[in-house]
DNA sequence: ATAGTATTGTTGTAAATGCAACAAATTTTT
DNA sequence: AAAAATTTGTTGCATTTACAACAATACTAT
């Protein structure tokens, strides 16, 4: 049976997608001179959705460890984007947070320029065309999740 | 129009299949308790496969910079896994590289360990399932790439 | 009740990464 | 022919990241 390189996998290619989402990421983030990172611009979509959600919590979605999240959250606290509070949850204490009123519009601006900018981009591609490479990536993710063990 | 989350983006989806695929790989390279890290791997089996290519090429392929391939190779020259050496390329003076006996002999020994401990992987997926998300993401790539300016 | 274990967040540190600057050589332009 | 630009690889540095250790608190078990 004939080996599957490293190029030809899917692997590489799900790595180099994100590499290049990532890298496109940040490009856009500095020719619009944005004054959040795209990591920081997460983080606020994040918490304008679950509002409330506790620093754990929002590790796990963001996909940082606590350490880093911890860090983002000081940055985006320091701007003035989000306040935190200490609060119980299962009695314990945690740190929750929430969009400021400076947070809100700086989320609400930093979609607008994003948007403006990308609106070229979604013409190529369908809704559905992307909902079902969505549904497939999921798929595949949640079965080689099962293999990991995951400590957030 | 209902605003899409950063969670129900595609560019979520693929952040986290990337990065739970390389948690993955750290974790199966320790628990192996194999002597190259994940990214060397990459490296010693692209030069497996571009018998002779040089340090920018190689770069490109494994989606890292100039610098860290430099240093990734130094590491595996150390480890005796390749031996470099001068040539021109465009009549220009590239360093180039291949695989030593001990190179090939630890790729042959990392993919045989890595199948082992993947063969269970392997059963929930189709050939046909994989190559079908493969085709979807490098479309998606593709388009995504033509807005990216790349200096490699 | 006391000891052990678990959860949450922070700090410190080492490794990985990207970027800019540089050197050396070659090509292109003027 | 000289100057400017390009290609390739290296070095240094700043940023990002992961991981381990820690403090504080709460839960669990004996």
């Amino acid at each position: 049976m004939k080996k599957i390189h490293y190029t030809e996998s899917i692997h590489y290619e799900i790595e180099k997608t994100a590499r290049v989402m990532k890298l496109l990421a940040a490009q856009f983030f500095t020719k619009l001179n944005l004054n959040i990172t795209p990591d920081e611009y997460s983080a606020l979509d994040v918490i304008s959705y679950y509002n409330g959600i506790c620093q754990r919590d929002l590790a796990k979605i963001i996909l940082k460890d606590r350490a880093n999240t911890g860090r983002i959250l000081n940055s985006l606290e320091k701007k003035g984007f989000i306040k935190r509070f200490v609060d119980t949850k299962n009695n314990r204490l945690v740190r929750k947070m929430q969009l400021t009123k400076e947070g809100g519009e700086e989320l609400k601006n930093t979609d607008l320029k994003l948007k403006k900018h990308l609106s070229s981009a979604q013409k190529f591609f369908s809704h559905e065309e992307i909902e079902n490479l969505q549904k497939s990536i999921i798929k595949f993710r949640e079965h080689i999740e099962k293999l990991l063990e995951l400590n957030i």
